[in-house]
DNA sequence: ATCTTGCATCGACAGACATCAATGCAACCC
DNA sequence: GGGTTGCATTGATGTCTGTCGATGCAAGAT
């Protein structure tokens, strides 16, 4: 659904400098619904720290207690949100991450160098 | 919920760099489950990106088209979260931004500098 | 061609979630 | 005191989501 080179708010200028208008706030939060699962952020990270850059999913399902259907199924919600591609080669099938994706989100989440930062070491108005 | 010092993976190693293990990954999904929503979104990034540092709930609802406690209930999440705090100031609730979280997440989400990146631009066996 | 293996899709179901109206509670005002 | 305003909590409801077993499909093996 999301492609390689839009959605997710594309040159986004990053959540934390200007209010998110509704329409990259829904794409956003797409990306970030498929992080919030325990099962899919460890495929990510299994797929994300695999030496050579992509897995099999035959080295994925074992390790969980899952069906496979269900990873099957995560992996298709990776897959859609753009953290992650695949491809058929023979008899099996091997996943690997997108840096793309993952690189965007970092930045988004990233605070301007410089910020004031109000220095919120005591709530305004204790320890006097 | 997830106090300011604990929680999220803690002094995390990086999602990109190691498979997480199950109760890192429980974590950091909840942080990233409470940001995979448009709403909640929109609110973090109105708060982080208001000049002061906070913002009152009462600046905050009328932005939406949804109830009070519809955003009462946001506000709930993303604090639990721990990426908001908030205090009450006489009549009114102020929300700020909790940097150390999103700082987190941002270089939970960064790559080692300097890693091969196994060139995708051709899948593998195609183009001979 | 038939069998087997690896993975995706389908249909169903229980639990989680977003939303609202109603209510509760704290703080200010008169 | 009583009234009002700002926000949180509660309870209900419709929708979404994670999970499974069953099935489908593609590719290699015999």
């Amino acid at each position: 659904m999301l492609g390689q080179d839009e959605g997710a708010g594309a040159c986004c200028p990053g959540l934390l400098t200007a209010p998110l208008d509704e329409d990259q706030a829904v794409e956003l939060a797409k990306v970030f619904k498929a992080l919030g699962d325990p099962v899919r952020l460890r495929l990510l990270s299994m797929i994300a720290s695999r030496a050579g850059g992509e897995i099999c999913v035959c080295d994925l399902t074992p390790a969980f207690d899952l069906s496979q259907p269900t990873i099957s199924h995560h992996l298709k919600l990776l897959r859609q949100a753009g953290l992650i591609d695949c491809e058929r080669r023979g008899t099996w099938v091997y996943y690997w991450l997108v840096p793309e994706m993952t690189d965007r989100l970092a930045s988004i989440l990233t605070r301007p160098a410089g910020e004031p930062l109000p220095d919120r070491t005591v709530p305004a108005g204790a320890a006097s």
